[in-house]
DNA sequence: CTAAGTTTGTTTAATGAATTTACAAAGTCG
DNA sequence: CGACTTTGTAAATTCATTAAACAAACTTAG
């Protein structure tokens, strides 16, 4: 049953712009407002009204006045709630705490042993704990808990499969919300990272509509946003764009296929080209950016390639999903400045006028941060969301 | 500006509701509607009456009783008015005229010689004047012409670049309105043909809300449908998944990259194949396919080689897009029972279980016609998009 | 055949959110 | 200082939905 309009749903409607708008513009009059949004005055005046009876707005005094009388102005208070957000790693849990704008206010890092799903469970919870004991007093306290993890989920909040830790099928929103009675969003680690990069004024994807973020790490995940929202395919499962074919025969894959992008542009193959040139002991990411930074050829040319490497697979992104722009994230996004260069030129050469015209590829604003800011932005929209904020005040 | 809410919105969003309803459910009493909306009895009836004062829907007299009053049945009017649908292809024309329903009611076929611009405007035009000629009288005349091309548009239907009519930059839908004072809308050929399978009663994707229709034809073209809308990227240039590389290092194509899905799975690839094992008289694709209905082995394993590398392509749709629908079409379609086996072969062994749970794919419903009524229905839903019928009423 | 119960669809009054219009307050500027 | 602007609120109006009541039409049990 589709949604009907009611009253509701026109005051629903309006007061979201409202609130979205003075979020975005802050600060700003009810004048300009009323402009901006196109509602009548009055009608801003009484939803401006609810907002600020609800805690979520304040009056900071008189602006400037452009020929009449003194504009009062308005504020997003980002300090009304707070939120949770949680990076799950494989071997690692990076959570912050941040208030409403999405600043950083408190932030908690572990390593976890992945023994048992109880015991990563067992981790994030008490990490989240440490959060919220140290998040200020507010009006809605901890409004909301996101997590991004290393594998695909339901809209249940269900993990249904992730292979790096081993999981299948954890209601881990289920749990931790019964544990903590906090509403929590699950959601992959790349899409967070694409509303992370999309959502912060750090990131470098503000007011991009179609955006693909690509987060390199052993694999290649992606966060795919389409029309300012978030696409997860029929069943969740989109984006798995690391194991789209640029090979047909080439070397198999975990995943069934062959010739998957990820066996060619992701650290796993960035370390096994390096193991052929270096000793053993300087086979890790951290060492090869040392030693790339330090000038050296060989490993330049290693990064190079991969840099070639993932401009073909870009090329396959523009020509799927006709995005305006591309990000790139990860550790490898450190790597920036020997990549850019071959991943540009290749990019030009294989795809067509048409879509890149209007493209920007940019490496991430974010860096490590873009999947744990991500989920804090999933667990506030979740809050603006929900009825409780937006109608009934 | 984003859309605000008020009275008029409300309406507009029941109305459609309720007329979608008619459109799909017919014929069904205005108690059943509110029982299938949501909305009360009195708020049905009220609509109701205003789609049936605009010749919308009409009553058609007492349905069956289930223990009191019979209801009123009420039926959608689908000869209120007439579409045009035209398919412009490289050498052809093909248009049809249907109803509101998308029933054809007249159909017209032309050969075009590709002279000029001017000239194949002009067939174009022809085409339609001689369908909207023989149109019956109707309350709402001819509400719209869709057309569906070989080619990418823009929004306000400029042909942007059509390189197999060699067309750049054509005002397609100006002129034509300009001609014929009635709205029209432009799309590719593949995305009209994924919403005429997605619409239609014969075609195989009703209800499907995210597919994925692949034209085979001299190349690949494909119609993404996310969320039950056609997808267009962020220039309108999405879905150029036939370019997309499945082999990097492959054969280089017109599009300045190599290795593309198209240069091993479309009609063009075929021939290719062909001409290394039979007489040249005898490559065309009509005599490729007798010769496989004929029995002969070597054709035969040219489709299923065909099959093949459709499927490689069809993985690489899954793994990006998670479609609950793949719908081949064009006229290779035909050797669905060649292909179909080494396809879902190659397909079952290189996709991940996941995505793959829920998929179907399946050949054609509407066959060559799934352009030309897909054009027709976008020219349809532009028809009831605006606030005309909507409405005003 | 009648009385009781059901189902359909309309009527009427109430609700409530936005708009329109008017206006007071607080400025600017010559 | 007076004319003009701009800001924000207030009162009256508009209008689509809902809720409740009801009339009409029908079935079914006895």
């Amino acid at each position: 049953m589709k949604q009907t309009g009611d009253l509701n749903l026109v005051k629903k409607i309006n007061k979201s712009i409202v609130l979205d708008r003075i979020r975005h513009d802050s600060p700003v009059s009810r004048a300009r407002l009323a402009e901006l949004t196109g509602l009548t005055k009055a009608t801003v005046s009484s939803l401006v009204g609810e907002l600020i009876e609800s805690g979520l707005v304040d009056e900071i005094g008189a602006g400037e006045s452009s020929g009449g009388r003194k504009p009062v102005m308005l504020l997003f208070n980002g300090t009304a709630g707070y939120a949770v957000g949680i990076d799950l790693g494989v071997d690692y849990i990076l959570g912050v705490l941040t208030d409403l704008n999405g600043v950083i206010v408190e932030q908690h890092t572990m390593k976890h042993s992945n023994a048992s799903v109880d015991a990563v469970i067992g981790d994030v919870i008490h990490s989240i704990r440490e959060l919220i004991g140290r998040a200020p007093q507010s009006t809605y306290g901890i409004v909301g808990i996101g997590i991004g993890i290393p594998g695909i989920s339901d809209e249940q909040g269900n993990v249904l499969f992730a292979p790096n830790l081993g999981w299948e099928n954890v209601p881990l929103q289920q749990r931790i919300e019964s544990e903590l009675g906090i509403p929590v969003v699950i959601d992959n680690e790349a899409n967070a990272g694409a509303v992370g990069e999309q959502q912060f004024d750090a990131g470098v994807g503000q007011n991009a509509s179609y955006l693909v973020y690509v987060s390199i790490g052993s694999g290649i995940g992606t966060g795919i946003i389409i029309r300012g929202e978030l696409f997860r395919g029929s069943s969740g499962f989109s984006g798995e764009l690391g194991h789209v074919t640029i090979e047909q025969n080439g070397k198999p894959c975990r995943c069934g296929s062959s010739g998957c992008w990820e066996l060619y542009a992701s650290e796993s193959a960035l370390l096994e080209k390096a193991r052929a040139v270096l000793p053993e002991d300087d086979v890790d990411i951290e060492a090869l950016l040392r030693r790339a930074g330090d000038g050296d050829k060989r490993v330049i040319e290693l990064f190079e390639q991969l840099g070639r490497s993932l401009g073909v697979g870009l090329v396959n992104i523009i020509n799927a999903f006709n995005p305006e722009l591309i990000v790139i994230g990860g550790r490898l996004a450190e790597a920036e400045s020997w990549m850019l260069g071959p991943l540009t030129e290749v990019m030009e050469r294989r795809s067509m006028p048409f879509p890149r015209a209007k493209l920007r590829v940019q490496f991430s604003g974010l860096g490590m941060k873009s999947t744990v800011l991500g989920a804090c932005s999933l667990a506030i929209a979740k809050f603006f969301a929900s009825t409780k904020v937006s109608v009934e005040g």
